[in-house]
DNA sequence: AGCTTTTTGTACTATCTGGTTAAAACAATT
DNA sequence: AATTGTTTTAACCAGATAGTACAAAAAGCT
């Protein structure tokens, strides 16, 4: 929409409407994921950003329209990070393996987007964009599943039967449960499995358990 | 503390502090669920109890502080609930594939359990009563499932090796993130796994996973 | 009867909240 | 130079918020 030209922008002063965005959704997207929704506040948000509160009403017309977008943004994000991942040239056992190995990191390198979902949970999804917006974002991760999940059944190594979503909802909820209950798990069990190796043990659970539900 | 005596409570204005404290928290206990800590309001919790804000201030000090006995509370009430499952006279396979099942169901049906603790854990833990208090009412759950591990690889049907609390966690993982984020997953992939029979079937894929990853 | 605890009711407040207003300066496009 | 979109500043507001003050009655206990 906006071509910024191509002006030399030696000088901070320069005016640079997008950068002032991204500005003011990065803070916010900081503290909407700390505080939540109802707990964070504008004008916190406000003082942290390099502009004013004014410049927050000005692009994004409220409070609630700043959350939802947000949380738009967070999720294009996190699913494009997720396309880095190449897989094509492995066999369908150590592609799988490799996917859940990544999945866990990714979703554990990413705490922020963790806990915006969170939050979105509890408000039972009501700021989710368009849902056929928010589908197709998140379609991808199920077409690459289900390929790898195709070649190992035709290759044999794997048991026929199994529904992709169902395999996707496996994987997803340990390595999200794996950030978003932290706090509550290691209060009650013990700090081991959040250390650096007990991750890295947890991890190579979640595959072998993931590799022995569709092992033949 | 308070013996209500041999009254004869006919009257339903007899005086009860019992009664008063246990219906401000389980008014309480759905509003934080609702709307988290934050969201909630004091104004709206008093309105919905039988009495009035005076009473909460009066038994409970301030918000904060009737958030954390809601919390304790909840917490105390889902392991009691859990201790109701018996399987002593099950052989191993069959307690562990009971007890995911139980599991899965139990916290299907307490999503008010699982919205505190989301919101907990949103809080990153910071308002969970005193951690030995908190271990002392987790670690029997820990302990059930040790037992029936143990069973089952003294009798040669489970493999050795297997760290019992990550075990705990894998079975952890996949019942409460089928209820967090309930929300999100079907907005991004559809209700199919929500419904009736969807729940059955996840429960019974849940069970297959977690007996293929302790399987000799 | 006298004392303590529990309960009700209402009005109040200091602070915070999201959101607004107004005016002016600045930068870029035409 | 005129126009349009962007940015800054700072005061302002109406409503909501957690929490309190004050008063007084009712219930139970000894």
């Amino acid at each position: 929409m906006n071509k910024p030209a191509t002006s030399n922008s030696t000088s901070a002063k320069k005016r640079n409407p997008e950068a002032v965005k991204a500005n003011i959704l990065r803070v916010a997207t900081e503290e909407f994921a700390t505080s939540g929704y109802a707990g964070a506040r504008v004008n916190v948000i406000a003082e942290k950003t390099d502009t004013s509160k004014r410049m927050i009403y000005y692009y994004f017309g409220d409070k609630k329209e700043l959350y939802r977008t947000v949380l738009e943004a967070a999720y294009r994000d996190i699913r494009l990070g997720e396309q880095q991942l190449r897989l094509n040239d492995l066999n369908p056992e150590q592609a799988l393996r490799s996917l859940v190995a990544f999945t866990f990191e990714h979703q554990r390198n990413n705490p922020q987007f963790i806990r915006l979902v969170m939050i979105e949970n509890i408000h039972e999804g009501r700021n989710l964009i368009a849902k056929e917006a928010f589908e197709e974002v998140n379609n991808p991760a199920i077409d690459r599943l289900g390929e790898i999940y195709q070649r190992g059944v035709e290759e044999g190594v794997f048991r026929s039967g199994i529904s992709v979503i169902e395999l996707h909802w496996l994987i997803s909820s340990a390595c999200f449960f794996n950030n978003s209950n932290r706090s509550t798990f290691s209060a009650a069990f013990g700090n081991d499995l959040f250390t650096a190796e007990g991750q890295a043990h947890l991890n190579a659970q979640v595959q072998e358990m993931i590799l022995r539900f569709v092992a033949n």
